[in-house]
DNA sequence: GTGAAAGCGCTAACAA
DNA sequence: TTGTTAGCGCTTTCAC
């Protein structure tokens, strides 16, 4: 191991700088060095040492990314974009899991700079407490988040345009007869617990549907399956339900039906996200599908034109998602609303 | 940007030694000094170069991960679990996909060679075109496989145990009642798809179940629709359907509900993995449980124990998983087979 | 205990 | 076109 450029050059008679020529390509050598080295290379079994070359160059071909968990299949599937789209420019993923936690999440933003990474590509677990750490390093490097961002705006954002997604969302279940509707979601602590709730409000006004107070707890299924049981306890049961994503929606479904209430005869559900399992639940949910590929795409997009020294303004770029309609949600109504916005259906 | 260890230096008045022995604090310095010094860093914000230090001391405290596909589920609690561990001891994850492609896979290995990772944790794509690249790349590198394996046995592995999984699976439907039972797997291009079915089939002998012929296709919730239809349109229906991962078993299960037949009162049905949604589906899943976390820590340890210069028989560590009894097999029989064994109920 | 200097492997000036 | 050499930032001998 630790055959060196030094080694390849000496075994085909010529100096280093040749071999690094012949070998990168990018200067001219004559034919016969070419040959000569490469045939050295080949036989030592020569591989580049890329630390050597960083260093060299300043440049790692390396990018950072930081989403708050690894599991949770939304992130998965933007990791998994995103490192498609890195493959696709010869560039490879440092990937690391924040856990939620504003303090780790800070740590291994330290370590990724230390790596010297090209650009960072992070989705920020706390609006509020990731602040300094994400500001601090975007000052450093090109860093572009995704999906969640933090408050302020001092740094680049791609995601999903959430008040086209919760319009989207509101209209269909509105044109479906739905009178009263509730927003289950998220506390407030990342920005897309807020936006979509915000967004859900918005919409509603406009669609002129009876928004009641909306539940908040946490992007997970158990919370899905306790709101449920929140609406079945409560006194009125909405027409209803938008949900801050998938998991909420799957486990909300489960509680409703388990308590007798007809999901989508009695109320509509709807997700958001249309990552993993959304399609194969059963029923199929009608949900938000985010466009992760684009998103992907454009964070990488735009980590190239970043430009750290020549501050420009922080650029938010939101791409409009799609409605996917399944079989949570009532389809469309003949005559407008159709009566049975309040009670709970006898299942 | 760019403040290096002589700024820090210079700004202490102390010489670059001083300031890398205070920093690092390996080597003795005064105490007046080491305060100097790290005086200086913080009035600087001197970060290290970890490029330079992995030159200079030839580890790069980065370890290379790849995985067929990062959006399957299983692969990504390995990933997630793998990163976990790392982060413990302050290594970094370079993750990398291969999209089930050994060529793809062979350049990925490659690149992160170059990049001097202290170690690489693969699950091979394929078991035999895998081969070469694995066994090239385990020779420069402590290298352990995870989940699958190529063939030959020279590199280390930790998974699971599958004899023993599919031993519990087995016994556990049989103890319900089961007499006919059936593998749905996948082609036999991995080898978790061998030895899952080899698995499966000295189980089945030593229960004393009758195994009908495998059903092979993919890993996937469509090839486990099918295999539904397939056994729909057959002329028997077995008792009972070992699958070899969740989303065969969740795909079967729908295709046999829809098709009228009860699960799990006409057909108990098991999964594999236990990963992402089984427990969530509706029914609940039994299921075996990988147990990825042990797998990881595994993974990670016996990484840590390879030397690649003073070769060792490969290691191979198989963890006993735990089968995870919930709503689509049968409970055991009260008084053994319980003569429905034949025919399909009617739903 | 401290400093000067070598060297990790590479590429890009700069000369020839 | 080719070779010599400096230097990327760091740590660690080796002298003092």
């Amino acid at each position: 191991m630790g055959v060196t450029i030094h080694d390849v050059a000496r075994a085909a008679g010529v100096s280093v700088a040749s071999a690094s020529r012949a070998l990168s390509g990018r200067r001219k050598v004559t034919p016969e060095i070419a040959e000569r080295v490469s045939r050295a290379a080949a036989e030592l079994g020569y591989q580049p040492n890329a630390v050597a070359k960083a260093l060299r160059d300043r440049t790692t071909g390396t990018i950072g990314m930081i989403v708050p968990g690894i599991g949770n299949p939304f992130f998965t599937t933007i990791v998994e974009a995103v490192e498609h789209q890195l493959q696709e420019t010869g560039r490879d993923l440092l990937l690391c899991a924040s856990q939620y936690r504003p303090d780790v999440e800070a740590r291994r933003l330290e370590t990724l700079l230390a790596r010297r990474v090209d650009g960072l590509i992070i989705s920020p677990c706390d609006i509020e407490a990731s602040v300094p750490a994400v500001l601090n390093a975007a000052r450093r490097v090109p860093l572009v988040q995704v999906d969640r961002y933090i408050e302020g705006g001092g740094a680049d954002w791609v995601g999903v345009d959430d008040d086209s997604a919760l319009a989207q969302a509101v209209e269909h279940v509105a044109a479906g007869g739905a009178r009263v509707v509730t927003f289950v979601g998220s506390r407030l602590m990342n920005s897309s617990a807020r936006s979509r709730l915000s967004g859900f409000e918005r919409a509603a006004a406009r669609a002129g549907v009876n928004a009641t107070a909306p539940l908040l707890g946490e992007f997970t299924l158990e919370w899905g399956i306790e709101a449920g049981r929140l609406l079945l306890d409560g006194d009125t049961m909405p027409d209803a339900v938008v949900c801050g994503n998938d998991e909420i929606a799957v486990g909300l479904v489960r509680a409703l039906r388990t308590g007798g209430v007809r999901v989508p005869d009695d109320v509509s559900v709807v997700g958001f996200d249309d990552v993993g399992h959304a399609a194969m639940c059963d029923p199929p949910l009608t949900t938000v599908r985010q466009p992760v590929e684009e998103m992907a795409a454009e964070a990488v997009r735009l980590l190239g034109q970043v430009r750290v020294s020549d501050p420009r303004p922080a650029q938010r770029v939101a791409i409009a998602p799609r409605l996917v309609v399944r079989e949570t949600s009532r389809p469309v109504a003949a005559g407008g609303a159709n009566g049975m916005g309040k009670g709970r259906g006898t299942a």
